[in-house]
DNA sequence: GTTAGCATGTAAGGAGTTACATGATTTT
DNA sequence: AAAATCATGTAACTCCTTACATGCTAAC
């Protein structure tokens, strides 16, 4: 019963598909990584990691346990980690599946605001005409809701002051520029180049690697002094 | 208990100081001229209204008196169920006073995302300085926000797969947008110069000049074939 | 004479938050 | 030794949505 989410659910688990976590790393990834548009507390990670675990999709590990045995400690300082968590999340396979499963159905959820933004942070997983079809998705989403906005701004302009005129004008312009955005990226897919920000002020020095494919990175999680959300 | 809504009820009283309207109405009105940032449903509208009733910031007035040509049909139930009643809400004196208080009460909450956007969608009932407050306030929350992003990009820029740097850029990209564009706003309040009057005309692009308080446009209401949230 | 739009509501529940409660480990 | 941070959880609550239920009235 419950805990149905939608939003979280898909994150957490697009998250420990790259790796196993422990809760509290899990979440500060959540704010950080996919932060921008989303932030969770631990009231609603929990309770999702548990039902995730009773649905099969997860694994706990409690390695905190040997409290009395214990003959050597060499792993402590030695290479990555140095802290110990108490509760490793683990995509167990049949989650995998599911998470799979979820990726590559395209459902008029998938362009929705904040779905959208998470969907995306995980395209380095999908195929590309998922790719595709989620990012034309979300940009007729979008122009349907210029339409509308123009339309309604035609009608009711004299009855509204300067300051929801504005409102609304810099609302337009911010939905416009999403749409160039994603005809940028599209257009990119279709090509079949390499994703690389194109009228940017600041380039990244980043090479970048295979776009279709694989994100295989795993080093060392630095102590990372990391934020909480403000 | 209950129903202590935040952005809702304040739009709601923001309109109804504007002008009655009855429910349905109201709620086209929340959805086009605030609807960038929020729509809602009667599901959450009707009962919201309840209890501004309740609270005495609101009043019902049931509209029975259809001047129909046959005079016995209406009053069959004429009171409190006349035909279908249509409710028209008014705000009453305390209704008043209290949305005023709410308008200048500038807390934290004020700059948050949503909220921002429904405050500013009443500025123009509010005075000056209090709008500064809110687009300082407004501001420098999100600089808060693009400090924490460039941190936080700056340490997991390896560990971070292409698209999810796009997101990333992206996102930071549509704040510093808006960190613009609520410094010009900050700067036309401060210069308190109020650009083109309004009356001229086609003046192309419309910056909100000092609105003064007064939004007292009420006329015919058009007919008004509105949408619906798709 | 039936669809489409106007109009008002309720019950159930989804998706999360806040505040609380607790304790381990590191840093100062 | 105190403070900070890491780490896990629960209960109560918030705010809103979906789906349902109803009925009027204009238009095609």
């Amino acid at each position: 019963m419950s805990r149905r989410s939608g939003i979280l659910e898909f994150a957490v688990l697009g998250l420990l598909r790259e790796s196993p976590m422990h809760g509290y790393e899990l979440r500060k990834r959540l704010n950080t990584s996919l932060g921008v548009f989303r932030a969770f507390s631990y009231g609603s990670l929990y309770p999702c990691l548990k039902t995730l675990v009773e649905r099969g999709w997860l694994t706990e590990e409690h390695e905190t346990a040997a409290p009395s045995q214990e003959g050597e400690r060499q792993d402590r300082q030695a290479s990555l980690t140095g802290r110990r968590a108490k509760i490793v999340y683990k995509l167990t396979a049949a989650g995998k599946e599911h998470f799979e499963e979820l990726l590559s159905h395209t459902g008029p959820d998938a362009w929705e605001d904040e779905h959208f933004g998470v969907r995306f942070a995980f395209f380095g997983q999908t195929s590309r005409d998922v790719r595709m079809r989620v990012l034309e998705g979300r940009r007729s989403r979008l122009e349907e809701r210029l339409a509308k906005m123009r339309a309604s701004l035609a009608r009711t302009r004299e009855r509204l002051d300067d300051y929801t005129l504005e409102l609304q004008r810099h609302g337009m312009e911010s939905v416009e520029r999403e749409v160039r955005w994603l005809t940028e990226l599209i257009e990119t897919e279709r090509t079949g180049r390499d994703l690389e920000a194109g009228d940017d002020a600041v380039p990244p020095p980043r090479r970048p690697g295979d776009a279709g494919g694989r994100p295989r990175h795993r080093g060392g999680t630095p102590p990372d002094p990391s934020d909480d959300t403000a």
